[in-house]
DNA sequence: GTTTGGCACTCTATCGTATAGAGTGCTAAG
DNA sequence: CTTAGCACTCTATACGATAGAGTGCCAAAC
C-alpha cells in the first residue's frame, strides 16, 4: 500500500522533517507556515498536521507541543529520495582528499574508512569486514616454527591474511609442509572458504586408501587450522566515533538510554547481524529506529551499503547516528565510501 | 616527605575512603563516628576531619557537606597497602575458571583477558599489546602470491604474527624467496625487531659487493615489509567494557565529562602512552585522577601491571574506572591477570 | 588537655506554586 | 476551503519555603 499524500501534505511533512533534523525540537504550525513556502496560515497547517498525525507520520511528544517525525515518517521521507543523493561538491572534494588512494594494508584501509565516515558525518562510522565463510581462497602456506608446531597462513583473494599456529602430533619437515600447501592451493584456489570446507570434509570422509597419505594429512591440517574457525567467525565490525552519539541532545537527556546504547556498541555480535542483512540486499540500506531490530538501539538509524570484491559482496560500510540525521548527506557519504572501497579492492586506481 | 599521621587520623581517613567507595556520597562525622570503631563522638571526629582537610587528604564538595577523599587522600590510602592485596577466594575461583588455560590465538587470549577484567571489576578492562620494536624475532617467511607480489609473514617469539603484502620490482620465484627467508632467520632469530632493523640498515649500507646479491635483496625485502612499520607502530590497546564507566553516578551527573571521557577512550594513542609508562616501572602501577596525565580522564583511575615474556616486559593489563573504585580488589585482579598471562605466554600450564 | 554536647549557621535538595510561552484544537466568520 | 480568534493544555523556569544533613565553634565535662 503505497501511501498517497497530497502535494500539500508532502510539503508540510518534509518541512517538518527537514526543520526537525536541523533544530532538534518539535516543530509548530507557525514555523511550518513560515518555512514551507506554501502561502497558508498556521491554522490551515494545523489541519494538515492533524491529518499527518492520523497517518502516523508525525507525533506530538506531549499534548501541546509541535510535531516530531515518527519512524514511519522518516521512512516515507527516505523512500521519497528516489535516487541516492549525490555528495555536495565540498564534501566530495574533502573526502576524496582524505581517503587513501591505494591499498597498503587492507585492515588499515577499512579502519581509515570507518574513521572518515565518522568524522564527516559526526556520527559513528561502521565498517563490517567479511565473514570468513564468504571470502575467497587464494593461497595457503605452512611454515614450520619448531618441532610439531606449524604456522598456517591463509590469504584471501581480497588480500586479507589469517594466521594460526597449529600443534601437530607428529613432526613434519618444511619440504612436506610445502608440498601439502601446494596441493591445497591447486585444489582450492578460487573457491569460497565455505566451499573449501565442504570439499575438505567430503574428501576426508572418502576411502582413505584412495589418497596419498600426505594429501590426506594436508586436508586434516587445513581442517585443524581454519576449518572449524571458519564456521564460527561471524566477521568483525570496526566502530569509530561512537562518542559522537553523545552530541545529540535527545539522547543526552536520557542517561539510561545512553548506557544501553553504549552497551549495544560493545556487543559487536548484534551489529554484525544487522550489517549482515545489508549484504544480501543490493543497494543502499537504511534502517530507521526500531527497524534495525537491535535492542537498545531503537533511537538510532543506520545507513549502510555493501562493498564488493569481484562478483559477490564482501562487507559493508555504514553510518549510525540518531534518527534525526541528515539522511540525504549521510546516504551520499556511505554510498561514495562503498563505491570507492570496491574500486580500490578491485585494484582500480581512483 | 612521608606524611606522618596519627593512628586516629589514619583510621578516620580510611573510614572515610572505604565508606565513600561503598556509598558514593560525602561522608559526615556522624557516620565516621559510628563506623570507625573509635569510640568517639561526632564532634571529636569533626576536629580530626578538619586536620585531614588541612593536609589536603579530604575535601568538602561544598561548605556544609561531608568529606570526600582527594586524589592525594586516595594516594595515601593506596600507598598504605604495603603488599599487593590477595584476591578474595571467590574472585580467585571464578576468575581461574573463566580465564583460558591455554593459548589458542594470542590475540583472542588478550581480548578475553580484557573482557574478564572488565566484567569482574565492573570497570573498563585494558590490555596493552606489545609495541612492535620490542618484540622478539622468531621467524620470517615469504610466499609468492602472484608475479611480483609477495606475502611476508613475521612470527614473534610470543607467537603473534604480522603479515604484509609487498609489491616487488622484479619477479622472484618461491625457491629464491625461501632461501631469502632462511637467510634472514639464521641472522635474526632471537633479536628484538629494533635490533633487527638496526642490523638490516647497517648491512644495507655496507659495501654491496661484499654480499651475495640475493642476500642483499633479502635485507631490502625485510626493510620494505616490516622495517619502516616497526618504528611507527606504537602498540595497540584493547578496551573492553568502556560503557561501565557510565554506571558511576558521579560521572552521570556531568554529561560534558562523559563526552570527553569517551572521546579519550577512542583516542587510543593517549592510552598507549599511559600504559607505556607502566612498562618501565616494574610492579603494579596505580594512577589516580590527574596522575594519569591524560586530558579528560582526570576523574578516572588506572591500575595496571606489565606482563612478561622471557626476560623483558611485553605489554600491560589494567583496569580503568572512577577514582572511587575498590582499589584493593582491583589491584588484586590486575596483578593476578598479569601473572597468569605471563605464565601462559611462557608456555607453563596453569 | 582532650572530649563532648549544644547551638547557630550554611548549603543542598525538594516540593509546591505561580507564571510565561509555545502550541494546539475548535469554532465561527470570511 | 481558509483563517482569525480564543480557550485550553502542557512545559519550562523561577521563586520561596522547608526539611535535612553537616559543619564550626564554644563552653562545659571528664
Amino acid at each position: 500500500m503505497p501511501l498517497a499524500l497530497t502535494e500539500r501534505q508532502r510539503t508540510v511533512l518534509f518541512t517538518i522533517i527537514q526543520d526537525y533534523i536541523l533544530i532538534g525540537e518539535p516543530i509548530g504550525s507557525r514555523t511550518v507556515a513560515r518555512k514551507s513556502g506554501l502561502n497558508l496560515s498556521p491554522a490551515t497547517i494545523r489541519n494538515v498536521m492533524a491529518d499527518l498525525e492520523e497517518m502516523d507520520l508525525v507525533a506530538q511528544p506531549h499534548a501541546s507541543a509541535g510535531r516530531v517525525p515518527t519512524d514511519f515518517g522518516y521512512r516515507y521521507y527516505v523512500d521519497s529520495l528516489t535516487s541516492i543523493p549525490r555528495l555536495q561538491s565540498n564534501d566530495l572534494e574533502a573526502l576524496t582528499l582524505s581517503l587513501p588512494s591505494k591499498v597498503e594494508r587492507i585492515e588499515s584501509l577499512l579502519e581509515q574508512t570507518s574513521l572518515l565516515l565518522s568524522q564527516f558525518s559526526q556520527h559513528a562510522g561502521l565498517v563490517f569486514t567479511p565473514r570468513l565463510p564468504t571470502i575467497v581462497f587464494k593461497q595457503i602456506n605452512f611454515a614450520r616454527l619448531e618441532p610439531k608446531k606449524v604456522l598456517a597462513v591463509l590469504v584471501s583473494e581480497a588480500g586479507m591474511t589469517h594466521t594460526k599456529v597449529v600443534k601437530l602430533d607428529e613432526d613434519l619437515l618444511q619440504d612436506k609442509l610445502t608440498e601439502m600447501g601446494n596441493f591445497l592451493n591447486s585444489q582450492f584456489e578460487g573457491l569460497s572458504l565455505r566451499e573449501v570446507r565442504a570439499k575438505v570434509l567430503e574428501k576426508m570422509a572418502e576411502e582413505k586408501a584412495e589418497y596419498d597419505a600426505l594429501l590426506q594429512k594436508a586436508m586434516a591440517l587445513y581442517e585443524q587450522s581454519f576449518g572449524r574457525e571458519m564456521d564460527e567467525s561471524p566477521g568483525e565490525v570496526i566502530v569509530e566515533g561512537a562518542s559522537n552519539i553523545l552530541n545529540s541532545p535527545e539522547i543526552q537527556r536520557d542517561i539510561e538510554k545512553m548506557r544501553t546504547i553504549f552497551q549495544a556498541f560493545e556487543d559487536k555480535g548484534r551489529l554484525v547481524r544487522l550489517l549482515d542483512r545489508c549484504l544480501t540486499s543490493d543497494g543502499l540500506s537504511v534502517f530507521i529506529g526500531e527497524e534495525n531490530e537491535i535492542e537498545g538501539l531503537d533511537d538510532l538509524s543506520v545507513v549502510s551499503q555493501s562493498y564488493r570484491m569481484g562478483e559477490g559482496p564482501l562487507g559493508a560500510v555504514g553510518i549510525m547516528g540518531p534518527k534525526r540525521m541528515e539522511y540525504a548527506r549521510v546516504m551520499g557519504l556511505v554510498d561514495y565510501a562503498a563505491k570507492r572501497l570496491s574500486h580500490l579492492l578491485a585494484g582500480e586506481p581512483v
